[in-house]
DNA sequence: TCGTTCATGTTAAACGATTTAACGGCAACG
DNA sequence: CGTTGCCGTTAAATCGTTTAACATGAACGA
């Protein structure tokens, strides 16, 4: 085997022609066009059996390395697909980046990365400079507040748009998400059934869908269970842990602080633990605490967090799909994929403390 | 102003050319060349002040959008960076990711992601792949047991490789990362400060750089305090928080457990906080643990977590100043950036508890 | 023997941008 | 009035690949 990986020092001092084989190059070596490299490469059937071993062994030899953007140019196809999220260091969405990168890098395409980082200028930069590479689909968690037109402005080069984890109501795009409504309900109910009746909710914001959603899950929980919906229990602000934590304090505070709560997401949650900690509590016994999207951290927790799961990985592999189909064909019908979400229960949820826990 | 911004469902009636504009489409809309199109848009000099600014009008009210990939293949630069990553879901990662995508796009660069999962196969096919989009740098944080074959690989093509977080010594490739057998030294000084004579470690892999320069620097730590060094307070594996759990527990199961713990990563810490508390000791009292990395949830936790801050979004953004700083001259010499860390003590630290805490 | 078919290859034209030498027009100059 | 110089613009080549249309023989059936 001869050495084809030249050192970087060596690299300096070498003639000239280093990491510039290209179709043409082999062409000349084999004395063949490059249409029959091309199509021998991509084992076409059109071209001869010894040629095709022939060509591809040396194309191997001289480290040939395919130029896609090359490619892409004549068929119109990058096999590029554009992420556009808008965090990715809060863990569901760290964990929901895992599962679509890998859905769609098994499917061939590579995943190009933007972040708006909740910022609608920002994401219309980002995505507007990830759309000069051509993705054959956009897949996109809005940022708080986009609008349908922001969206819209994509498609409208004719290329594919889906919608994950948050949506943008009315925009007639796919969406692959989990059915949040339901999902909060059935926290409640879990508290409900446990005989908690003041239930408090640590909640998102109301500019993004999965606010809204979740909100809606609360009430429909309350509803259910014929509870009356009390605002004063409700929290608006970012699902981050020091959120949570400041959130379950001020609900704490209040003249009738509720004996359980909801939350927005586990991250929140969190944040709630550390402040039940913090404020002598025991939860599962003082105070309950229901988390949501039972990402992987909340079973690792002491004691474990009870939680609704909403199958991140599975929803982001959906998406993905959706986005492969909508590539495939265009014109196919709009889609949504809502998983539907179940309650893991663990330990941080227990009937009420019947007594002393009333100031009143 | 009139609205360009068709819907999805006129988009299916519409005439035909939709996204399809080029520069050559301006051109005979503008009566004038594409050179001229190419050279007013990207504000050149050479052409008239008047020119250009209609060329700009008409191309925004067309909704023109360059195509990078004809322009990479006339240019031979794509403003593509490939991040090749060996796991997105570890916070630490994550806020690397954030900030090196922040850096490069802020730089004009795009992010082409692919992440290895720790194995070397799909690293190597990965990697393949992002390169033939032509990036014009890699950014690597390689996976365990990766060779420095497996970066010269990627370098033969001629493309700029930077090794970020991890290093593969002796590969001769620009590296950033936190300088860390200072910093693990840094926290088990600390813990001798504080008085503690039998000090475990969380721990790593030897099979990747940070696992063997943490481990370095705990000996290291413990040699500068005069203490020798027990291999059986050492713990290996995945710094994972159910592993930190798993590993501290083997710890308190030891004949004569440490009285304190440094950690391979604040993850691992994290689970040996849980671990304490589900075997009743009280951490920052029976039982002290400092961190590394002090990623953003260390500061949240009660207690709050004593760390070893590594600085990864600088170190972050210096990997991507390195990365720019080769593509723009390929030969320049080779440069290392390690930070230094920082210790930050919070509340899980504390002098060793003289008495009862010892089994023999 | 003479079309036909078949198996393999080749030619040449895209794809959409950038770049550079050359060009036409015009004002100024001698 | 011819020449020079400048300015704005253009023609044409180029990047690396794909693909429709065409060429070349050999094999085959009649």
């Amino acid at each position: 085997m001869d050495d084809n990986i030249p050192d970087q020092a060596q690299a300096g001092q070498m003639p000239a022609s280093i990491g510039k084989v290209t179709l043409q190059g082999l062409a000349r070596e084999l004395g063949l066009s490059t249409a029959t490299i091309s199509l021998a490469l991509r084992d076409s059937p059109m071209v001869a059996e010894a040629t095709r071993l022939k060509v591809q062994e040396v194309a191997r030899a001289r480290g040939y390395v395919a130029n896609r953007g090359a490619a892409a140019l004549r068929t119109a196809r990058t096999n590029i697909v554009a992420l556009g999220l808008h965090d990715i260091v809060n863990p569901s969405f760290t964990e929901l980046l895992a599962a679509v990168e890998d859905a769609l890098t098994a499917a061939g395409k590579t995943v190009l990365l933007g972040v708006s980082q909740e910022d609608v200028a920002r994401q219309t930069r980002t995505l507007g400079t990830l759309a000069e590479y051509r993705p054959d689909a956009f897949l996109v968690s809005p940022a708080a507040y986009s609008t349908i037109a922001d969206l819209k402005a994509l498609a409208s080069t004719g290329i594919a748009v889906v919608q994950v984890t948050r949506e943008i109501e009315g925009s007639g795009f796919d969406f692959a998400g989990s059915d949040d409504v339901t999902g909060v309900a059935l926290g409640v109910a879990h508290l409900v059934a446990l005989g908690h009746t003041r239930i408090g909710m640590l909640g998102g914001f109301g500019a993004i869908s999965t606010g809204r959603k979740r909100l809606a899950g609360y009430k429909a929980g309350l509803a259910a269970a014929g509870l009356t919906f009390d605002p004063t229990l409700v929290m608006e602000g970012p699902g981050l842990r020091e959120e949570g934590r400041r959130q379950l304090a001020r609900l704490l505070a209040l003249e009738e602080p509720p004996t359980a709560a909801v939350s927005f997401n586990d991250l929140s949650a969190f944040g709630a633990l550390m402040e039940l900690q913090a404020a002598g509590l025991t939860v599962g016994r003082d105070f309950s605490l229901v988390g949501y999207d039972d990402i992987g951290e909340a079973k690792v927790w002491h004691p474990g967090l009870t939680s609704v799961h909403t199958f991140i990985p599975e929803y982001g592999r959906a998406a993905a799909d959706l986005a492969l189909k909508r590539i495939a064909d265009p014109s196919r019908p709009v889609e949504r994929v809502e998983m539907p979400p179940k309650l893991v229960v663990r330990a941080t949820t227990a009937p009420p403390v019947p007594v002393k826990r009333r100031p009143l």
